[in-house]
DNA sequence: ACCGTTAAGTTAAACGTTTAACTTTCTGAT
DNA sequence: ATCAGAAAGTTAAACGTTTAACTTAACGGT
């Protein structure tokens, strides 16, 4: 059975071709009953316009394309799958698809972004979590393709984005700790040079000065975003003298939260009930911890109907309104037995409760 | 600057577009002269195809489609990220990209196929995980369009697939478990019905026969995939009579295995030391659960790299060649704490090492 | 010197749509 | 009844490639 084209549905349904177009686009007055005939033809032959074609006309992809870094080994990227596939939902609610394609290695990544817009391959781009200055924002901004990014970099770089505000997230994570009766709360933060590290530190610092108290060096420590580092930073944090040890650790990902309750357990205490831990990205499985893991959650969905909805307006050369341009959403708490100084709750239980507030 | 086109580049380099493209393509010969010029023009210009035109001229959009079932809420689909990203490497380095599109509804599934091929968005087609009678596959193999499945269904259905044998690798848990002094295995399966979770069971058995054991009934439990589930059924396999409780559990995932250890914890038992669990899916994280979980590792990336081979055999017309149709792979046993009886080594110190033979 | 054959280039016709420009038909105000 | 103007439909020209078919140049064997 040879493809059914625009010609096999006018033929069916005894008009021209064009009259087929203006329908199933509907960019045109067509009578009624006409229009009726043309819709019954295309249906009963099962029409869909070649995307091709109509691509090649429009100069449109109807793509939109999107790159991740590819994850070092045992760096879950915790919420890439559910971002995919929210991005995916958003593109096709807009007639639209989404190209996925890995970020090659530094080397040749200009060179890729610039054969996916020279050979029009993509109508637009979303850049990944960037967090960094970003060769790729300084490329896509000299030529002339739409793009937004999820995660802000320095604030002299003027470009769409979609971000999670990290600091109030780690704010609201200290006056959760707080209200706990953990009364010294120490981070474990990443290393300088992060717009988002900077950020969650900010929120940090915010909370410790809102619990009327002193920043203290010592309770802050910066660490790369794993595991390992998470156990080796709380190691060193923990091994301060008694009375000045923390009795909380904030930690800026619970990858590095992780390590930091391997640490614990290292040292004979449990998180929770003798130190409370609190994460941020609540990665899959953070529910699954022991402790469960009390962790700040980023609205994924939101980002990505947001993403794709700037994406659209740039696409149809149109101005993003200022308001909607760089836009912050608060992450959620999501409290968990690791910030509580309960006895510990077994995690599976069928009786156990969240609260995200 | 407005977009180059082929005529662009055939106007700098003095010749007519139809040897540009033969130069490009390199589709005939071309004097070495001549085509050092185009080339050189072409790059000078920085031109690349336009992808929609060269589409519709070859009726071919140079895209593979990969959909995935949407992740049940706190089911992480562990391997999806790196799979995506394996099969966007492997489609790239043929001249393809990759088209990852979220599985709708069930009721309007079948329907967006349609479209997906009708409109001629997609090449060839790739599907995720199946494990079960997929309507898809019915779908897609009446209709005319190359696709190839990650994960058999029943061995009625003949269509090109490539899968990880879990038979082999869950009978090497079993075989490992026993090399530790594990004498009683236990096994938390799926319910019946899923392909790759009989198979699984059957490596157990095949396992538990190789000992030299009866197969007890008692110590087959089956759970649905996900760590409530795995809980409840450690709970209930873990009540029998001292004198016949297993004494290690394999698991048919990492999901499953998470929430049995949980249950071993509120029992008062250590995972590893009194009781030792084997996994399957080497989930990020799986490392740094407490203790680290011994689980099979899928080769992710040689699935993908063959999946686009056979996908790339179908597109180009040709037949897969029967030894490469249906394509199993051995998983890999990674050994870590909660397969040994060792006293619990922290998971995330320096020292620590892992063992994938 | 001639001719057949091959190599190297060119011309022009697709590919399947969208849409501007044109023609025909309908409508209703005078 | 007439006619302007709108509405409905059609024709044909793009869109930017690939590639079959054709032209011209080059080559070598007799």
């Amino acid at each position: 059975m040879a493809k059914v084209g625009i010609r096999d549905v006018a033929k069916e349904a005894g008009v021209s071709i064009a009259t087929v177009s203006y329908v199933l686009n509907n960019s045109r007055n067509v009578r009624p009953q006409t229009r009726e005939r043309v819709i019954e033809a295309a249906t009963r032959l099962g029409y869909h316009a070649d995307v091709n074609a109509r691509s090649l006309q429009s100069r449109r992809s109807y793509l939109l394309g999107y790159s991740w870094r590819p994850l070092p080994v045992n760096v879950s990227s915790p919420i890439l799958d559910q971002f995919i596939h929210c991005m995916g939902m958003a593109a096709y609610q807009r007639g639209y698809h989404l190209l996925a394609f890995p970020t090659p290695s530094d080397k040749d990544e200009i060179q890729v972004y610039q054969e996916l817009v020279s050979s029009r391959r993509v109508d637009g781009i979303v850049l990944g979590a960037t967090n960094t200055i970003d060769p790729r924002i300084t490329y896509l901004s000299t030529i002339d393709i739409p793009f937004v990014a999820f995660g802000q970099t320095s604030p002299e770089e003027d470009f769409p984005w979609v971000d999670v505000d990290g600091r109030k997230g780690v704010r609201q994570a200290v006056e959760h700790l707080a209200s706990q009766g953990f009364d010294r709360i120490g981070i474990l933060a990443w290393p300088e040079g992060s717009r988002s590290g900077q950020e969650r530190l900010q929120g940090y610092l915010d909370g410790i000065y809102e619990m009327g108290q002193p920043v203290r060096e010592e309770w802050i420590v910066r660490v790369n975003h794993n595991a390992e580092e998470g156990f080796q930073g709380a190691m060193r944090i923990m091994s301060l003298p008694a009375d000045i040890r923390p009795t909380a650790l904030v930690c800026v990902s619970d990858l590095i939260a992780v390590g930091a309750m391997n640490a614990l357990y290292h040292l004979g205490l449990r998180p929770g009930q003798d130190v409370g831990v609190v994460g941020f990205d609540d990665m899959p499985l953070a529910d699954l911890l022991v402790p469960p893991l009390t962790t700040l959650r980023q609205p994924i969905d939101q980002v990505a109907t947001l993403i794709v909805d700037q994406l659209m307006t740039l696409i149809e050369g149109e101005e993003i309104p200022a308001e909607k341009r760089q836009i912050s959403l608060e992450p959620t708490l999501v409290v968990r037995a690791s910030s509580l100084k309960q006895p510990l709750q077994f995690p599976i239980s069928s009786t156990q409760k969240e609260t995200a507030p």
